[in-house]
DNA sequence: TATATGGTCGCACACGTGTGCACCACAAAG
DNA sequence: CTTTGTGGTGCACACGTGTGCGACCATATA
């Protein structure tokens, strides 16, 4: 039902060709006959058909993202990112969920390759690994943001949770603390490990001995996990001065322990967390925190695929690995406060 | 570079035609002759081409999705209502941000003609009327949710505010608090002025004398807006003894600010939101607010428009207009508390 | 045996766009 | 005048898929 070129063509008297290269601002064609068409193509409203441009050129235009949902606040400024370095490039975006389903992965890759994207952003936590594989089987460029599966991607962006969670110790050690624990999980073993290495190998150089057993991981990193650790690590005697939780949503759990409990943050005990999810900042006491930079991971992933697919059709091989990481900013607030030396509560 | 049909009917000895009806289940083949070039396509690797099929069927099988802002957590979580609804129904989504942008708007509005998409759900607050114009003058369907522009849209899914409000009041004078403040938001006109209905109308039932003169709106509905209008609130002898807030942030700030002055919430004042955002459940004190049903809203959407687009498939003629309320469910938290007689306090 | 019937399948065209090559008109050079 | 060059445009095919129509063959019926 749209107008085509063809029926610029009739109506100019011209070929479809003409049209066509005129359009495309082809220099065999006259300026005269040019502007002609233009004026024309505007007039009646004429709107390329990129299904067919895309069947003779083999691009679609198009990007698929991959988030395992959408409606996690993390992924959304990721997202955000990635559509912002994108918006004046002429892709479009297709924006999948695998939700953690493996039958869903399948359906998601199955419809973007119909679709013939021209390049895939992998923001998902774990992918299967056949499924891993069969996206790289495709010809096309794959960047993978915060790689949690066993594949590993050839290009990829991540952010350095190893710095950060150094730049969170040396924050506590800097307040005077030494009897810090590490409230980790378990489950996102890459991360888990990364940030761990930073709380072990900062304690270290502090000459604190034997830091790993000051580490407690949970089985999960939500809310009710952070929790629960607490409750565990109030048993001890005797408590920390300060507890490093594996993100924010642990230590808002964290948080709430301490509170049923009656004991003062940061007087009694010093939290930190770590990601700066928004509503870190409106919890009381408000959070400290290190600041992971989602958007600039988005946007940065977006424009590593951008280049990629330039170099594709230069015809250079991308043969070059190219794994990026972005390093984010220690952020201070409530929670956290020198270390006072009566604030050594014993537990007896 | 992918196999096509065309290589499929070389190996196995017959036309494309045959292989294209055979994969579409076309009841003219032989079953033997089906099952033969099934196997064949899923042994070589065949994924049918969406742009090809798209030029012929005129069915692009891709639907856009238009809000404001992805890393806002209110649109992520109907964009992932819309995303589940759809996702078994061999549809993509295209999503696209306009940032209150209006040549982005445009934009976006052009990439979707040109991909053809077979139908828009707009979850976008401002949309200029040209654009708005614009998208109802391609023949697809259209469905917008919570719509704030001008333009009046045949589809709509929308939240029934003014019921969501009245909830929150009974709750309140149920309560006992009878000197309730509405702290509004003048930027967003139509919501604005449902959920300030709500509030008018069930004081008024309640027998409150000029429920309008308890009405103070913001300029705005961040966080600091609700902080500072607190402040403004307290300004006032006697003081209120509940407060109920155009939504969860600005009741974030009126903590905030009720926090700093010392004031105990609920013993002094009750603090109600509207929405129930995320982390309205991890402030301190939890806050009692209304549930928007965010998912469900872009579940409804989605599924309007897959109707939608039935009925244009099967040449009825959807001209009879749709406009779906749906209802949330109040949220009590620890925010809210009987008025107690010695709670109103003096500002003297 | 001739005809009708029904089941299978191929031919050929179409969708909207891009592009190599040939063609034409015209100007400049011989 | 013919030849050569050149800028402008059309012809025809291609991309991958779907589909109306007719061809072909096997079987049943008269």
């Amino acid at each position: 039902m749209p107008v085509t070129i063809k029926d610029i063509a009739r109506k100019a008297g011209v070929s479809h060709a003409t049209v066509s290269r005129s359009l495309n601002g082809n220099p065999d064609i006259s300026d005269r006959t040019a502007a002609v068409i233009r004026d024309l193509a505007t007039e009646m409203g004429y709107v390329p058909s990129a299904a067919a441009r895309g069947l003779k050129t083999n691009r679609s235009h198009v990007l698929g993202v991959i988030v395992s949902r959408i409606d996690n606040p993390y992924f959304g400024e990721i997202v955000q990112g990635i559509e912002d370095t994108l918006k004046n490039t002429g892709y479009s975006i297709f924006v999948s969920s695998t939700n953690f389903d493996q039958n869903r992965e399948k359906d998601v890759i199955q419809a973007f390759s119909e679709h013939r994207v021209d390049g895939i952003i992998l923001g998902s936590v774990s992918f299967k690994q056949k499924h891993a594989a069969l996206l790289t089987s495709y010809n096309i460029p794959v960047v993978v943001i915060n790689n949690q599966s066993r594949q590993s991607f050839r290009y990829s962006v991540a952010h350095d949770d190893e710095y950060g969670a150094r730049q969170i110790m040396r924050h506590l050690l800097e307040l005077g603390h030494r009897n810090i624990w590490y409230l980790g999980n378990a489950h996102s073993r890459r991360i888990n490990n990364d940030r761990c290495r930073g709380f072990t190998q900062e304690l270290e150089a502090a000459g604190v001995p034997d830091p790993q057993a000051h580490v407690l991981n949970m089985d999960g990193s939500e809310i009710q996990d952070g929790s629960r650790g607490m409750g565990l690590l109030l048993q001890h005697d005797p408590l920390p001065t300060a507890v490093f939780c594996f993100n924010d949503l642990m230590a808002i759990g964290a948080l709430k322990t301490l509170q049923e409990k009656g004991l003062q943050v940061p007087a009694d005990i010093s939290i930190a967390g770590f990601d700066d999810i928004a509503y870190s900042a409106y919890t009381t006491p408000a959070l400290t925190t290190f600041h992971q930079p989602k958007f600039e991971i988005g946007a940065e992933a977006a424009g590593l695929l951008l280049e990629l697919m330039l170099n594709k059709d230069a015809g250079n091989g991308h043969d070059i690995a190219f794994a990026r990481k972005i390093r984010g900013q220690l952020l201070v607030r409530e929670s956290t406060a020198q270390l006072s030396s009566g604030s050594e509560v014993s537990n007896a």
